[in-house]
DNA sequence: ATGTTACCTGAAAACGCTTTCAATAGAAGC
DNA sequence: GCTTCTATTGAAAGCGTTTTCAGGTAACAT
């Protein structure tokens, strides 16, 4: 690859070809107000012949803040979660102007390392998904170095931070009346983890909707996986394998599900006929599985977008509502996996 | 979020600590030679003291590079693919003290579009991923921008630019291979995209493999997907609905394999007995089929670190192979959905 | 007339680095 | 002893913006 000579346009050829001043010519680019009509116009059209695109290294330093927004994450719940949340942060970024940077931050990263990372970049903005969203050191040091965050998700709020989050609560009630609808009264449940505050949710919307139905919680239908196929697989086994099963098992997500449903399988339970199954988030397989899974979608994409949008206000020095969590709602997907309580 | 002041330590004040001047600093900090060992042990130590992090802006600026790499797509295969691409990407860009910035375009982006996000980042380097590593567009515009570029899985080369890919060719062979050991003589094939060299090299792997073994190759056998689920489902209908059917499907991916599975399932055949199913990717669901899938992983992280790896080579202004490919090797995943062929 | 606003503009000083340039000293070549 | 390297250093000139500051002009109320 030859070098090639990139000719540079910078704002003092816009400002000359424009006749006036850089100091107005940034003023334009900036959006600022006190600008003539006329002269803007000049600097538009200036900017547009000569397709000037302002050095972003430049702004940066000269204006001291960055055109990056940070997309933090550990280990995110699924690459298909990860990249709905970059496209829509991506998207919402795109349009103001600014651009996305991913950083993987593990529970092994040290206060140091990640203020390093702050203080060099100094982005303009930063996401959190689960479960990086709830990592004390990292909220320290996005505090700490005044980085505006939006959060997806969390577990508990942040003083200063706004989150987006779903509904756990409701879309698990959502769940449980609709197999309450379709005549279920056994009904098990498999937890993805207990330290998760969606887990809990999910699994406290779990008991108040039997209690509300005037069902009977049996605790050995209850549980814990770890959101893993394996973990669903042995969950299941544990709960099918007994002498008095439930007709229904309500799995914290879709993976989990899924080896319910193939456990069912191995032990010749016929889903849905004999057992009704209902996952959790819609993972791209979920259609394909047989029988397809009932189960709930996560508008992931909207989600990010919001974060970003909530970050872009925040950096427009807009004032922001960062105690009341946005809460979005989920779509039920009723698929092949759930039906009518078996007779007898 | 109270606007906090950072103090920010800068390049002068680790030159009078180290007492020594911000160019011999900077010298440190860029590895140049011709900087004493003592003034080079006084710098290292007066910026860990301090805590100093250079300002990538302002280095940016001066030295007119960046120090970020872009990754970009179009519609990635999956999730999956995408995040782990990213992950081997980020991992080797952090150790360069490189950021990874990711991009979208599609492919109606113009190219004015694209040559404007070029310029206004001056990207280090640029990873293509399918199908953006066959964007002439794209290509055009990063070769213009003398912008150093590594792709994955392109199908064809372009000079200057390195890439990774794994042998389509040798991966399906190998597939084949399993196939005709197990004994099986009558098979089919799924095409993802006819138009994508990934899936014509797997095409003509199976009627290499098959011709060599002197097995006959039909072509109602052959049927054209497009990767996603639903097409697959199609084509195995197509398939399989056959007065005389097939023992093997080797599918392009493991989301057609999947719907194989499925719609043998409905048309009561059994997988493997009566029939053995092979796909290609190994995705999370791979292995939470009924019957587990036999299929093939690529090394996608690998080859995303890899590409950085190339990339910053390149920065570095070392010398490297723009011309053959580098090609790693596929791990053949043997599971359930494969057996010996039916008797009779 | 005389403040007192609000509106509009440009010169010049940052911003925190890298790079160029000139200078010095010591070593090596002849 | 005189040139010619190589090794080492720092002053100062950028890099392309934003921001500060100082000043203008027009309008409006006193």
């Amino acid at each position: 690859m030859a070098s090639k000579k990139i000719s540079k346009i910078t704002i003092s050829d816009v400002a000359r070809v424009a006749g006036v001043s850089v100091t107005t010519v940034s003023r334009v680019l900036n959006g600022e107000k006190y600008v003539r009509e006329d002269k803007k116009k000049a600097v538009d059209e200036a900017s547009l012949r000569l397709g000037y695109q302002p050095n972003v290294y430049a702004r940066s330093l000269a204006g001291d803040r960055s055109y990056l927004v940070g997309l933090l994450f550990d280990e995110a719940p699924s690459g298909e979660y990860l990249s709905g949340m970059q496209r829509g942060a991506m998207r919402r970024c795109k349009d103001a102007g600014l651009h996305l940077v991913v950083e993987h931050f593990d529970k092994s990263a040290s206060l140091e390392e990640i203020e390093s990372f702050l203080t060099k970049l100094r982005l303009s903005g930063a996401i959190l998904t689960p479960p990086a969203c709830d990592s004390k050191i990292l909220l320290a040091a996005l505090d700490k170095k005044g980085v505006p965050t939006a959060r997806i998700s969390p577990s508990a709020e942040y003083p200063g931070m706004p989150s987006v989050k779903i509904n756990d609560y409701d879309s698990a009630k959502q769940v449980m009346e609709h197999l309450i609808s379709l005549g279920h009264k056994d009904i098990g449940f498999i937890v993805g983890d207990p330290e998760h505050a969606d887990s809990r949710h999910r699994l406290k919307a779990f008991r108040d909707t039997m209690s509300v139905a005037n069902l009977t919680v049996k605790e050995k239908w209850i549980q814990t996986g770890g959101y893993l196929f394996d973990s669903g697989l042995s969950a299941a086994k544990k709960i099918l394998e007994q002498s008095h099963q439930p007709t229904a098992i309500f799995a914290s997500n879709d993976d989990m599900a899924a080896a319910v449903i193939v456990m069912a399988d191995r032990l010749n339970i016929d889903v849905p006929a004999m057992l009704s199954v209902v996952g959790f988030d819609d993972i791209p397989l979920a259609s394909a599985l047989s029988p397809a899974l009932t189960t709930i979608r996560q508008p992931v994409e909207e989600m990010a977008k919001i974060a970003a949008s909530l970050l872009i206000d925040m950096r427009d020095g807009k004032n922001i509502d960062t105690k009341t969590p946005i809460v979005l709602n989920v779509d039920f997907i009723h698929r092949d996996s759930t039906a009518p309580v078996p007779k007898g």
